[in-house]
RNA sequence: GGCGCUAUCGUCUAACGGUCAGGACGUAGCCCUCUCAAGGCUGAAAUACGGGUUCGAUUCCCGUUAGCGCUACCA
């Protein structure tokens, strides 16, 4: 029986830019499964692709996963007993492990040119087998090698697959997967940069930073068996694997930009909450086994079992991510919810009186807002004169009568004392009855000319926020303007 | 092409051999109603196909098909 140490997982992206929501789905399985089984969620930065290094692209990759509520426990910024957490940090490290596996024969020198593999594979294409390295470099004399080396020649090194075996993983997801090695190709693992390839860099660093659970997507199963045999010629244990299903655009493949957005941080600049985002991306691929749908961060820790992960592509549906981001907004607290929408409204240039009118704006918008961006547009009206008039709602509620009968409203409330919804609904109605039609044909005008549009709040709840003074104001105008 | 993974309503999914195949988003209709939301009710909507195994397959096995992923000195 050995000891069952606590889990340690980390979540390993690259610093290309911007944190995809597919990543913030993996990184959230792995700081759940961290959470839930009292381990711990490291943070790595996996930037050994030095073409792809994007300026400040780790700080933000800090900063997004920060808003979306996934802490860690050691990374960068943070410390930690293995660091450094940035692997361009640790490329001594590598070099040693490379020398290792050189000595053990497990790995050679490879001379070929970018120019050569390129001819090579074009010739196996060509003759319809699989491209794969002919390992032209292994049959190179110790001493020929030597002297390349020495000599300066551009280099690889590349790691030696065994012929003739067969490697099993077993995966938490998708249970026994078995690969032939004769089909897995010579992977380069020290690139003549001197930089490690994700392969070396990823075992060595896991086996260093003492990971038990590698759950990362789909995409990297096909290269796992190149990483368990990296563990065997180490000698070291190989890690739990669980490989998550991929997320998918609209046509099912690989979620990507072009299709949509992609990036946390637009989402977070749409005015999504960071826990509904969460709660969203948790339910593609894993559910609770029974019909809850909203989570707050605390529940899935709660709930979350790998166990229970799904093994097909999810496809990303921003219609129910907009609804649960509803249902998130509906449970927060209005004071919250006034905060919250004050940047967006300043972003739209728009401007507001005090803290008590946006509380009033926001209970009468009540459930129709679905983010805090949507109080730009849905309420608009309570921030600024409407500078035209839904065509739609002109056509449908606007009739030759609709000046006169707002005229009328006019002087009724030029003289009346009280200006409280229930004065005012006792107003339109009487005033309507005094025309002989239904209230209905007071009231969409009158919601015209105050909002632009036929869609909102109750009109008198509306009327009221919005003052005597400035009702009077808008009603003037649409008498004016349409006629 | 090779290797691998996957396959239940349009979408996310439940069912771990026996259910009228359930829920949610979306959608259609109705109710409520000053509009829009919200809410309530109702409806349409799925086990890819073919073989097995079994008294019985969504479920287990095989094959086919389809989709996706990987096949870099990218991760």
């Amino acid at each position: 029986m050995t000891v069952q140490s606590r889990p340690r997982v980390r979540f390993a992206p690259s610093p290309t830019g911007y944190l995809h929501v597919g990543g913030l789905r993996t990184a959230l399985y792995n700081y759940l499964f961290a959470r839930k089984e009292g381990g711990t969620f490291v943070l790595r930065i996996e930037d050994t692709d030095r073409s792809r290094y994007v300026e400040g692209a780790v700080e933000n990759l800090i900063e997004t996963l920060g808003w979306s509520g996934l802490d860690y426990d050691e990374g960068p910024g943070k410390g930690g007993e293995c660091g450094p957490y940035i692997q361009s940090e640790r490329l001594d490290i590598y070099r040693k492990y490379v020398g290792e596996l050189l000595q053990k024969s497990h790995a050679y020198h490879c001379f070929c040119t970018p120019e050569r593999l390129d001819e090579m594979r074009k010739q196996q294409e060509k003759m319809r087998i699989a491209p794969k390295y002919d390992r032209q470099c292994l049959r190179l004399t110790g001493g020929e090698a030597a002297s390349r080396l020495a000599g300066g020649v551009p280099s690889v090194v590349r790691m030696k697959i065994p012929e003739s075996t067969s490697i099993k993983i077993s995966d938490i997801i998708r249970g026994e997967v078995e690969f032939q090695s004769d089909r897995v190709d010579d992977q380069v693992l020290l690139k003549s940069d001197g930089y490690p390839t994700y392969h070396l860099a990823n075992v060595v660093d896991d086996r260093l930073m003492g990971i038990t659970h590698v759950i990362r997507g789909e995409e990297w199963l096909p290269s796992t068996p190149k990483h368990v045999l990296l563990y065997r010629y180490f000698g070291w244990e190989v890690p739990r694997f669980a490989h998550l299903p991929l997320l998918l655009n609209a046509d099912r493949s690989k979620l990507s930009k072009r299709q949509g957005d992609v990036a946390v941080e637009d989402y977070r600049a749409a005015g999504y909450l960071p826990g509904a985002l969460v709660n969203f991306v948790a339910l593609l691929g894993w559910n609770p086994g029974d019909e809850r749908e909203i989570f707050m961060i605390g529940d899935l820790v709660r709930e979350f079992s790998l166990e229970r992960v799904g093994r097909s592509g999810a496809i990303f549906n921003v219609e129910k991510l907009k609804w649960i981001n509803q249902q998130h907004l509906r449970r927060l607290d209005p004071a919250v919810v006034v905060e919250k929408v004050k940047p967006a409204l300043k972003r739209a240039g728009l401007d507001w009186p005090d803290d008590r009118y946006l509380g009033r704006v926001i209970a009468a918008m009540g459930d129709r807002l679905t983010s805090f961006e949507d109080i730009t547009s849905f309420a608009h009206y309570f921030f600024a004169d409407p500078d035209r008039y839904d065509d739609a709602a002109r056509k449908k509620h606007w009739s030759d009568q609709s000046a006169a009968h707002l005229s009328a409203l006019i002087r009724k409330l030029e003289e009346n004392a009280d200006f409280t919804e229930t004065i005012l609904e006792e107003t339109v109605k009487t005033l309507a009855a005094g025309f002989g039609v239904g209230a209905g044909k007071l009231i969409h005008p009158v919601r015209l000319a105050l909002s632009g549009r036929s869609i909102g709040p109750g009109l008198y709840e509306l009327m009221v926020i919005l003052g005597r003074e400035t009702v009077l104001r808008r009603l003037r105008k649409a008498v004016d303007v349409l006629g």
